[in-house]
RNA sequence: GGGCCGUUAGCUCAGCUGGUAGAGCAGGGGACUUUUAAUCCCAAGGUCGUUGGUUCGAGCCCAACACGGCCCA
């Protein structure tokens, strides 16, 4: 006979478990309920049997006695629904008392050890439905996520932002830099670049009147793997009109709280060893300070290298003074950064998006913001300008590994782009912040790893 | 790319000085009406990551490779 192929009018387990837990020991209520999951535990006793059943709302233990509903023929990992009445054992467990059990899907494989859980890495990420199944801080975890990007979507909606969604597929990058995954149209019979960040699309349409968006989704990084990084990763960027980068500032740090108080119920979390308040104001601090306060500021790249070399940093990569500098950023400044810190007004040879400052015209306006020692997002005021933005653009294609120009973009700007500040948000670093997890790789469901050969 | 570590049953792990492979849980059979990693009995379960080498003999020693982890670049 083939198994139901529907178990409807089900209760979660969760509501069923608290209905239970006000009941006294030994008492079982009138009411039915309905529960459908897996079975995580058996515990046979002859005529009685107690199993546990999970679903994503929880867990509760399932009483099943002989004369209520015969012959129990239920393995470990089975799926399976119930019905029956909610009841507190003798010794006072919360369960079901079942009337009723129905086989939804059957196990035909032995389930990973239910009690050390699957420790091995590789075997986590590569059949990650057996972590989510057996672990339960995974399936907590990748919930969390979940509720993470719910609360960010609220938020901006809630703010008269509107989420857009741009090419993945393009004809030039932009807009970051680094090394793009590259493809090929057969219809066009030309080759495509995944993108590597969505930001140059979203201020064509800040040029187009829509004054307030965003979009979240998948960039790609032809680049490499680490704890904090992996070649497909979701990245959140919005634009708003008529703002610049303190009107910016001041939003991420409430997003940033406002979403970590919805999900964790507090702005405190636990990082890499670090206590981390996320409440707003976060610290600002100029970065031309903080690489003074280390003696990495100069504006001269051979002085700059020498100080690098001299503290044992391998600058042979770095082909210009920009370069060179954001090495001292990321190995000397970034690991300090702890608590949430907005680390504002750049260098213009690092930033060919952003609009100088009021008094320095070698200093642009912009921010990134770190929290745990990790760079989480990228923020300006956007450079809207599209003079001077085709200056930038060439002065950077001179540079070795410089943003390439994109004329089509610097027309559009030529129609006049409103005051507007722009922000990048790196969604799994976020993820990893408030789920206290190390690695990238335990915030995203199936990370990139080499495919095992035969 | 470099260094170090790991890979043994479905899972979690032992495996001595090189002498022919072990446990717990899961899975199979059985007992048990209030258990909580239930308990008890029985039977079963292995290409020791792969390929080569050394050796009378390799899970163990050596080399290469694969995959993963950590650190460095």
């Amino acid at each position: 006979m083939p198994l139901p192929k529907r178990f409807p009018a089900r209760d979660e387990i969760a509501a069923v478990r608290s209905e239970a837990e006000r009941l006294e020991a030994g008492e079982e209520a009138g009411e039915t309920r309905r529960l459908a999951g897996r079975v995580m535990a058996r515990r046979g006793h002859g005529k009685l049997v107690f199993l546990d059943l999970v679903d994503r709302s929880g867990q509760i233990q399932l009483l099943c006695a002989a004369d209520r509903v015969g012959t129990v023929d239920v393995d470990l990992g089975d799926v399976v629904g119930v019905t029956g009445a909610p009841a507190k054992t003798k010794r006072g467990e919360p369960s079901l008392a079942v009337d009723e059990l129905e086989l939804l899907a059957k196990i035909t494989r032995p389930l990973p050890d239910t009690f050390h859980g699957l420790v091995e890495a590789e075997t986590r990420y590569r059949k990650r439905y057996l972590d989510l199944l057996v672990n339960e801080e995974t399936r907590r975890d990748f919930i969390l996520r979940s509720g993470l990007v719910a609360g960010i979507r609220r938020y901006l909606d809630a703010q008269g932002f509107i989420e857009v969604e741009t090419p993945v597929l393009q004809p030039r990058y932009g807009g970051a830099f680094a090394e793009p995954f590259v493809t090929h149209s057969n219809e066009l019979d030309a080759d495509l670049y995944l993108r590597i960040a969505t930001e140059l699309y979203l201020k064509r349409l800040i040029v187009g009147g829509l004054e307030r968006v965003y979009e979240l989704g998948k960039d790609f990084r032809n680049e490499g793997v680490s704890f904090k990084h992996n070649p497909e990763f979701t990245m959140l960027e919005w634009y708003e009109a008529y703002a610049d980068y303190r009107d910016t500032m001041a939003r991420i740090e409430e997003l940033v709280s406002t979403v970590a108080a919805e999900v964790l119920g507090t702005t405190r979390v636990s990082f890499r060893g670090h206590d981390v308040d996320l409440a707003p104001p976060w610290r600002r601090v100029k970065l031309i300070d903080e690489l003074e306060e280390r003696g990495l500021w100069t504006r001269d790249p051979d002085d700059l290298r020498g100080r690098l070399d001299e503290r044992g940093v391998d600058t042979s990569k770095d082909r210009s003074w920009a370069q060179l500098t954001d090495h001292a950023l990321s190995h000397f400044v970034e690991p300090d950064l702890v608590e949430p810190t907005i680390l504002h007004d750049y260098p213009v040879e690092l930033s060919p998006f952003a609009r100088t400052t009021d008094d320095d015209p070698t200093v642009v306006e912009r921010f990134e913001y770190f929290i745990g020692g990790m760079e989480l997002g990228n923020a300006f005021s956007e450079l809207n300008d599209a003079n001077e933005q085709a200056e930038r653009f060439a002065q950077q294609e001179g540079e070795a590994g410089g943003e390439r120009g994109d004329p089509d973009y610097v027309e559009a700007l030529s129609y006049g782009m409103p005051p507007t500040g722009g922000l990048g948000l790196g969604l799994d670093r976020l993820a990893m912040i408030l789920t206290g997890r190390e690695t990238i790789r335990d915030v995203v469901l199936f990370p990139m790893l080499r495919e095992r050969k035969a």
